[in-house]
DNA sequence: TGCTCCTGACTGAATTTTCAGTCAACCCTT
DNA sequence: AAGGGTTGACTGAAAATTCAGTCAGGAGCA
């Protein structure tokens, strides 16, 4: 992927960020990146492929981000709490992520194509969250645990973003699910 | 409000459901009415006019399933448990309210005029919710895990609806929430 | 080295499509 | 005959998409 696609693919998901994916005009974002509406068509054929691209690049980039500067710590819950806490933090580009990702995961709705990419994301997020849960505990079904962890993730910051909940209450929730999931703090 | 209008918006929450707030087109919305263009601007002035009274009309609704078929339930484990569940069922008004309401949230991320009636609706209904939690356990802090709950219903919505989850799974999964947090089933 | 040919990246300026919104004129009822 | 309800045919603007062509640089070759 040339760096040129990056350069798009980061100014899409910040205008999708700011404006929706319906809000999304193929002008502005071309604007944005500061290259003609033409080669955007040259690079991804058409506004559905671009969206579709988009999807897969925030997708990889959260990724990224979720799996960084919690690495290598040694207590399991403290790392569980960490990632999914790092989903609901006042920072533009968490901010930009989240926006993004409730976008698509809406359009998705009605839009079949974005669905693959999008249902492969959630899984293997909620893997990776399960196999954190196994590793704190082994009374749970781990699988349950991390899909509702997740789910209620996507639920809490929807709602932040939507203005329905500070941030400081959707994250004090989240910590109290895990409480409720996976038994009170710190065992002895 | 005359019969007409009735039918227009029945057939608007229909078209939502298939195509979303953002995919609702004038022109489709009056074939599925079976009525013509013009008539939707003289009886609902323009689009966003269309879009409020479409809301208000797919909440009240929403209300009155709600309500309906659990009301004088005695156990309030058991009302609490269906009050929920009742968002997740292959119903299409339900799946034409989810949907809608999904919609309305998504969009109240961008247009602020939103937000306001979104907040209030989502505070009343995890108001309720936690009149219902309190009544099930007075051992637990009945808002924190009425709000959480809710946010975990949409949660797991939206993923049902953009088909990352099964109905079923999303069932079983906000069944077993509610026995996270609230201890498992029926007390002796 | 200097020349021609070729290609991929890129653009500005159309062209085409899609939509919300309007309007003048027809129903019906009463 | 008057007025609310209704429509088909339009319009204008905004967006998506296409197109004809420029430009930089690379490969082959004299």
């Amino acid at each position: 992927m040339s760096s040129r696609q990056v350069q798009v693919l980061e100014a899409a998901a910040r205008v999708i960020a700011r404006n929706g994916v319906r809000g999304l005009r193929v002008e502005e974002l071309a604007a944005e990146a500061g290259v003609s509406t033409a080669l955007i068509y040259y690079h991804f054929k058409d506004r559905a492929g671009l969206l579709r691209r988009t999807l897969e690049f925030i997708s990889e980039r959260a990724d990224r981000y979720t799996a960084d500067g919690v690495a290598g710590d040694v207590d399991p819950r403290a790392e569980l709490e960490q990632r999914l806490l790092s989903e609901l933090q006042d920072d533009p580009s968490v901010r930009e992520n989240s926006t993004a990702w409730g976008e698509l995961r809406a359009s998705a709705i009605f839009e079949p194509d974005l669905r693959a990419p999008l249902t492969e994301a959630t899984a293997s997020w909620v893997r990776d969250t399960a196999e954190l849960v196994r590793r704190v505990s082994a009374d749970v079904d781990a699988d349950e645990v991390a899909e509702r962890l997740t789910a209620l993730v996507e639920g809490l910051s929807e709602r932040w973003l939507s203005g329905s909940v500070t941030l400081e209450r959707a994250r004090g929730l989240l910590v109290g699910a895990i409480g409720a999931e996976l038994g009170a703090r710190s065992p002895a």
